[in-house]
DNA sequence: ATGAAAGCGCTAACAT
DNA sequence: ATGTTAGCGCTTTCAT
C-alpha cells in the first residue's frame, strides 16, 4: 500500500481510502491511486484490514453434511447472498455430532466472524453459552424454535409430520408405515405422524429407523424390511425424498405397483421427485428461499438491526403426484 | 491475552507462547495459564495472530456448484483433511464461469490463504497469471494438465471417455448414443468416446448435450429427444449417473426393457449407481481419494516441501454392472 | 524459561 | 480533500 501510494504520489491513508471509502477521494487523484493499483498489482491485505477494522468480512457456516442436498441447497443461496454483500463464508462440517459442533464452533471464533449460520437448534449447552456470551449474530436454520440463540429461519418439523398423516387419511389408506434417518429432525416428523396417526384412529405404524445418511440404498433396505415384517397394501412415509426413490426402486425390483400396492411419500421435494416414475408426493420446503432468507436476517442483526422477527418460519407444502 | 497472563501471573508473551509453543513453557507455568484461559473463557484472535505470524491458517477452495455431488464428495474429505492439519477452508462457488472464478480468486487472495484449491485446469490467462505470480500453493483437481499451475491431483477425461467406447465395443452394442452435460470435461469425455468409437469402425454416435446441471430430468428428456431421432436397441454414455438414472426412469416409463433395448452407462460411480434397477454400469472416480490426495498434495507445498509430483493421477475404473 | 521491544499492514480518529 | 498519529491483538526476535 505504501508502494501504491508512492507511485501515486500521495500517502498511504489515501490508498486506503480510496480502497474503503472512494467518495472521500477527489475524482482526479482517486484516478491515479486506481492507475498506480493496477500497475502494480496490489492485492489488499484483509486479514490487516480486519484488524485494524474489527470487521472480518467473514461469516462461519456449519452444516451436518456437506454432501447431503437437504444442507448444500440452502447452502447455495446463503453463501451467495452473503458474498453480495461482501462476505466470504468459512465452512465446517458437523457430521450431526453436537459435541464435534462445539468444537468448530470455538474453534471458529477466534477467526473473529461477524455472523454464525447453525443447522437445527439442538446445540450442546456450552455451545450455546459461547455463543449467548459472544453476543455474535447467529442464525439457526431449517429448524424452529421457541429459544433460538438469535434468530431462527426455518419450519415446524412437528406440523410436517402431521400434515402428512392427514394426507394419508385424506387419500383414504388404511395402512402406513415409516422409513426414516436417525437425525432429531426426521425422528420429530415421525414421532408427529405418528402421533397424528394414531388420534385419527389408525394403528402405530411399524417404523425402520437408519442411523446412517439417507440413501436409495438404505430405502430399498427399509422396504424390504418392512415387506418381510408382513407390511402391505399401504403408504409408506419416508424421511426423505432418496429413502422413498429407494422404496419405488424395490417395488419395481419386486413388481410391485406404486401406488396400487405400495404408496410412498417422500420429504423435501428435491428436483428429481417431479422426475420419477411414478412421480413423487413429497413435502416440500423452499430451501432457496430459507437461504436468502437466513442472509436477510442474519445481514441485518450485523448490521445492528433491532431482531424484530427473531423467527422466521418458511413453512412446507405437501405436494400431490403419483406416488401417493 | 493481557488479563490471562496477569490472571497467571506471567507477561503477554508467554501466554502466547503457551499456546502455540507449549513446549517452551515451563510444565508448571503452562498449567496456571491453562487454568487462567478457562478461568477467563479467553477466545484466541486469529486475525491477529495471523498478521504477526505471517500464517492465515486459511485454505481457499473453488468449486463450480456446492450442491452437485460431483465436486462436495471430494471437497468433504478435503476439507476434513485440511481441517485436522488445522487449516479451515474458505468456500466460493464458481458456477462453471472462469470469469467469475478469477473475481473470486482474486477476492479470496486478500484473505492471505496459505494455499488455494482449483477444480479443473481451465482458467481465465488472468487468473492463472495472478496465481503463478502470487507464488501461493495451488492444488488443481478433478482434471488433468501437462501445465499445472502448481500440482494437480486428478485423471484423464480423455482416457476415461476412451475406456467407455472399448467397453461398448467389448459388450457387442452395435448402436451408440451420448447424453452429456455441457462442462468442459463432460465434453473432452465424449470427444474421447466418439473418437474411440470411430476408429472402431462405429460411426459418430447421435449426441444430445445440455447446458443445465445434470439432473434426472434431463437424462429423460434426453432418451426421449434420442428415440425421437430414430435412435433404438443401443447403449447410452451419460456424462454422469444422475443423467444415466433419468434414462433408466425414463426407459421404464415407457416399457423399455434394460439393457435388452436400451443399455445405458453413467459416469463417476455415486453411491446409489449400484442400487438402480437394474444396477447401473459406470465408470469409478475415486473421489475420496482425490479430496484427500488433493489436501496432502497441498500441505506438502505450504510445508515446502519440493513437489517431487507434481502431477498425481488418481486413476478410474470401469464399473460392470447390469444396466450395460 | 521468561520478558521487553518491535512490528505485522492496515483503518480510524483527529488534525490541517 | 489529504495527511499525521495511534493503535488493532497478536508473534517474533532478542535479551536476560
Amino acid at each position: 500500500m505504501e508502494m501504491v501510494a508512492r507511485l501515486a504520489g500521495v500517502s498511504q491513508v489515501s490508498v486506503s481510502r480510496a480502497l474503503n471509502h472512494p467518495d472521500k477521494v477527489a475524482p482526479e487523484t482517486l484516478a491515479r491511486i486506481q492507475e498506480a493499483i493496477r500497475a502494480t498489482g496490489y492485492v489488499p491485505n484483509l486479514v490487516a484490514g480486519a484488524l485494524a477494522s474489527r470487521r472480518s468480512g467473514i461469516i462461519a457456516a456449519l452444516i451436518p453434511s456437506i454432501t447431503n442436498l437437504t444442507y448444500s441447497s440452502f447452502l447455495r443461496p446463503f453463501i451467495e447472498a452473503t458474498r453480495l454483500a461482501g462476505y466470504q463464508v468459512i465452512l465446517a462440517e458437523t457430521g450431526f455430532s453436537p459435541d464435534d459442533e462445539q468444537i468448530m464452533v470455538q474453534s471458529l471464533l477466534s477467526r473473529q466472524p461477524e455472523g454464525m449460520l447453525l443447522t437445527g437448534v439442538h446445540h450442546s449447552s456450552e455451545c450455546r453459552r459461547m455463543l449467548l456470551g459472544s453476543g455474535l449474530p447467529v442464525v439457526e436454520v431449517w429448524d424452529e424454535s421457541e429459544t433460538p440463540i438469535d434468530v431462527c429461519v426455518g419450519f415446524s418439523h412437528w406440523e410436517a409430520g402431521r400434515a402428512v398423516a392427514r394426507y394419508v387419511q385424506k387419500k383414504g389408506y388404511t395402512r402406513a408405515a415409516v422409513i426414516t434417518a436417525g437425525d432429531m429432525r426426521a425422528l420429530r416428523r415421525k414421532d408427529a405422524f405418528a402421533a397424528e396417526l394414531t388420534s385419527l384412529g389408525y394403528p402405530s405404524p411399524p417404523v425402520v429407523s437408519f442411523d446412517t445418511p439417507a440413501s436409495i440404498a438404505n430405502g430399498r433396505d427399509g422396504l424390504k424390511q418392512l415387506l418381510e415384517n408382513g407390511f402391505s397394501n399401504g403408504v409408506i412415509s419416508c424421511s426423505s425424498d432418496l429413502l422413498a426413490h429407494g422404496v419405488m426402486i424395490e417395488a419395481q425390483a419386486r413388481g410391485l405397483t406404486i401406488p396400487g400396492e405400495i404408496a410412498v411419500i417422500g420429504f423435501s421435494d428435491q428436483d428429481f421427485a417431479a422426475h420419477t416414475f411414478p412421480s413423487l408426493s413429497t413435502i416440500r420446503v423452499d430451501r432457496l428461499s430459507l437461504g436468502r432468507r437466513a442472509a436477510e436476517a442474519l445481514l441485518a442483526r450485523i448490521a445492528g438491526k433491532p431482531a424484530e422477527t427473531r423467527r422466521v418460519d418458511v413453512g412446507f407444502e405437501m405436494i400431490e403426484r403419483e406416488s401417493a
